[in-house]
RNA sequence: GGAGAAAUACCCAAGUCCGGCUGAAGGGAUCGGUCUUGAAAACCGACAGGGCGUGUGAGCGCCGCGGGGGUUCGAAUCCCUCUUUCUCCGCCA
């Protein structure tokens, strides 16, 4: 949610930053709009002002048992004047509030305007792996360890899904466990979420009413639930309606869960495997801190997440998001991409977001400052990390001519001293 | 899944039967003070927050007793509805 204020004052640079996204927007009705609000709550509070010092004389009047009658005729007056102006304001509110919700949120101003192709690589890790053999796709690596079986996943489940098998299952646990372990050294608390949301969540985290569609719904439930298409969704959420003490801030959380996503149309032919499914495994981290240390905390992220990628050794990059790239919520995103071989992409691994005021606005997750003041706090997230994005690139990138591959040093405890994946005989 | 009870401010809790002097008793916590070398205790004092509107401002007004709706001149209090929590029964990892 856009600050109304700023809108009211400047629609012409609003409009201007939004355009950046390449999001079109008309500001004359909505102005209207407020307008009209303000005038009918005059009118409105008004009369209620009257109506309730009215009431309260007969009140008094009833005790000292005095004549009531000419105060009644008083309230007859204005009885009904109030009823239509009530009924158009919560007209013109629900208008209000549909337009703002469907605005997305303000890009930084150091963010490059128009989509996709504006994206920048700010940094690279490591050199490209060279083979000097030819080499197997994580599909073929993946099947042939029997580390993953997509077959039989198809069969108790569907098309985008599959089962990780022995030790499939053990690595992706092994960098699950490896995340939770930094994160836990790093001060982070670790949090397990319910993964059945309801709308409410939805619509602070800024996944609602716009991408409704994109995730599941469960039919049953009363109020309707939907599955969370990112933990993030529900950390946010965690602090929904509070007013947090400034000393407690910044809040630092992290979640395990599997992500669960329609991907409507979104397959793409490069995507086979494990590269898109409809459930895939992330740990998610989420800070809400002040205003002021909100640059901070993204840098934080940052660092923590390519912290991560660095232990594990895998060549990635780093992109700034230009403004039409980032998500509906987000003021500024850097994205970690992990090359694969195989198909010479770099496919997001993590993403490291500041929505600013943007999701506080929506959940009234504020804190209070030390002069008292009631503010709202920033909400930032970041992946750290989507292993089932990552499993591909570790198989690909560590793979060796016999089709083997190299466990990552950091793995291999958690593995129970395995350093090499072998095909079973 | 069935039956019942409840939701009041930072926490506990009275008020709800019988609508108006209740934007809400009392206690705790917190903050400030007295006392003390310091602390504790005791005592004194402060303590509804928040949203919205209006005003340069002190302020004034409107809405707030789980959410939404209704009855009424007037609702914490009466009615409807939803949600949540607790207790008991059933089922179950």
């Amino acid at each position: 949610m856009l600050d109304v204020e700023m809108i009211m004052s400047n629609p012409e640079l609003v409009k201007k930053i939004l355009g950046k996204r390449g999001f079109e927007v008309d500001f004359s009705g909505f102005i209207e709009l407020r307008e009209r609000r303000a005038f009918l709550i005059k009118q409105i509070e008004e009369v209620r002002a009257l109506r309730n010092k009215l009431s309260k004389s007969i009140g008094e009047y009833k005790r000292e048992k005095k004549d009531t009658k000419e105060l009644f005729d008083e309230i007859d007056k204005i009885k009904d004047s109030v009823d239509k102006d009530e009924e158009e304001l919560g007209k013109v509110e629900e208008l209000i509030n549909e337009f703002l919700l469907k605005l997305p949120n303000l890009p930084d101003e150091d963010i490059l305007a128009g989509d996709k192709e504006n994206n920048a690589v700010v940094s690279v890790n490591k050199d490209k792996p060279v083979f000097d053999f030819p080499i197997k796709d994580h599909v073929e690596l993946a099947t042939s360890l029997g580390l993953i079986d997509y077959e039989r996943a198809a069969k108790i489940s569907g098309r985008g899904t599959w089962i990780y098998t022995g030790l499939g299952a053990r690595l992706e646990w092994a960098l699950i466990n490896f995340f939770i372990d930094e994160h836990i050294k790093d001060g982070y608390v670790f949090l397990m979420v319910p993964h059945l949301l309801n709308y409410e969540s939805g619509l602070t985290a800024g996944q609602f009413p716009k991408f409704e569609e994109d995730v599941f719904w469960l039919q049953e439930e009363s109020p309707k639930k939907f599955l969370l298409p990112t933990a993030e969704t529900a950390l946010i959420n965690v602090h929904r309606n509070e007013i947090l003490d400034v000393n407690k801030l910044p809040k630092k959380y992290f979640s395990y869960t599997p992500c669960y996503r329609r991907e409507a149309g979104s397959y793409r032919s490069e995507e086979r495997g494990m590269i898109r499914g409809y459930q895939f495994n992330k740990v998610e981290m989420v800070q809400f801190t002040t205003p002021d240390n909100s640059d901070d905390a993204f840098l934080e992220l940052m660092i923590k997440a390519e912290t991560l990628m660095k232990k594990l050794g895998l060549h990635y990059q780093v992109s700034k998001l230009a403004a039409g790239d980032i998500s509906f919520a987000m003021a500024r995103t850097f994205d970690i991409e992990v090359w694969l071989p195989s198909i010479e992409i770099y496919k997001e691994v993590s993403s490291v977001s500041n929505s600013r005021t943007f999701q506080a606005r929506r959940g009234m997750i504020r804190y209070r400052n030390e002069d008292g003041k009631v503010e709202f706090v920033h909400t930032l997230n970041g992946s750290g990390l989507a292993t089932s994005r990552l499993l591909p690139a570790i198989l690909e990138q560590n793979q060796n001519s016999d089709g083997s591959v190299n466990v990552p040093e950091v793995l291999v405890p958690y593995l129970g001293g395995i350093r090499v994946l072998q095909k079973v005989k």
